[in-house]
DNA sequence: CGAGGCCTTGACCGCGGTCAATGCCCGTGG
DNA sequence: CCACGGGCATTGACCGCGGTCAAGGCCTCG
């Protein structure tokens, strides 16, 4: 068991929670350990959990009909990612969530949100919080995949995820910016010119 | 005035809305007309309203440091458009919405939706359910920019929106599909000959 | 030591971008 | 009624970014 936890920490910077709150929340936190490389949710299956990343990584993405993989985010240390549109609607995720390192989460259902709603009304905004810097980032993104060469897209990707590129090998990161491993080779012996 | 508006339609589709609701709501819902051309949000001002096109068509955009537009969404009828982050983080907005033909919309600020859910339970969800909607277009669209070539993703277009080819210039649908219009009209060259 | 995974590098190619010319449609004004 | 001009779509020539394929190097691990 976890004594102090991300978790913790990101519900008291978030809201302020009080210790007291807390003790009353802590029975219902129930982590998760995934090994490297399983699976925490797979194509064609609903979705029920967020997930909170109290520790390891990540990766939500999708496979298309070359076999190819596109990942559409990664989730290191205080992430939180989901299908949420899967555990909204109740329908077949069409994306696949599995861990990059060995990881541990925090699984957030339906019932622990609404928990934490009733314990402290400033948590009733939280998962509309979550779904708002969900949908800020995936503006970001599309923003800089409909406006940016591949050079500039590697350096935003560094922005956000700084110590990510240390973290998975660069096929993955390649992925994520939609080009090839041998393009970002490419752009990173560029970039190391200068 | 609108009698039978798209946006009742809207409502009663969705949530069952009886009619007796309907009378309390009718008097909340702000119409407002824009003429071609004229902004509903700029990029740098704080969002206030969400918009429900009644009729008309409006677009979702970014410009890039070139000056490059991107556009990001396109809302005809039945369609909400908005930056829900500007909105609830209260932030400026990076984005522009301007009517691509005159538009009428409904106004939908805070109040309106907090009102909406005091009438009827129902509606307390209308707010994640708009926002659940968002996300998962979101990641159509980013998986198809990551995952497909320009002809893929113009058919993916005409399926989304099957009247919108019709109604807007061409340069603004590849500005959508992240291409040029010289692009585009090859890619629709080389279709019409299938 | 050998095998396999990953990164790098080179040669080649094709998709899509750029630039420029042309055509088309349509609204405006002489 | 026609002339003109502006906005948009199309087409061609050219080019460069990034993809593909193949080879080679460097790890780690068995």
């Amino acid at each position: 068991m976890i004594k102090e936890s991300n978790f913790k920490n990101y519900l008291f910077q978030q809201f302020e929670l009080q210790e007291e709150h807390w003790q009353k929340l802590q029975a219902l936190v129930k982590y998760q350990r995934f090994q490297k490389g399983e699976f925490l949710l797979t194509a064609g299956s609903i979705c029920q959990h967020s997930f909170f990343v109290e520790k390891g990584l990540l990766r939500f993405y999708s496979i298309s009909v070359n076999g190819k993989e596109h990942i559409l985010q990664f989730a290191p240390e205080n992430w939180v990612v989901s299908d949420r549109s899967s555990v909204f609607f109740g329908e077949p995720s069409s994306f696949h969530i599995d861990a990059v390192e060995d990881t541990t989460v925090v699984m957030l259902d339906e019932r622990f949100l609404k928990t934490l709603a009733e314990v402290n009304v400033k948590f009733a905004s939280n998962n509309e919080l979550l779904l708002q810097n969900h949908i800020r980032h995936l503006h970001q993104r599309l923003h800089s995949l409909l406006g940016e060469n591949a050079e500039e897209r590697y350096l935003n990707f560094l922005k956000l995820y700084p110590d990510v590129m240390q973290r998975v090998p660069q096929w993955m990161i390649a992925s994520y910016l939609g080009i090839t491993p041998e393009s970002l080779s490419r752009v990173r012996k560029k970039l190391s010119k200068n």
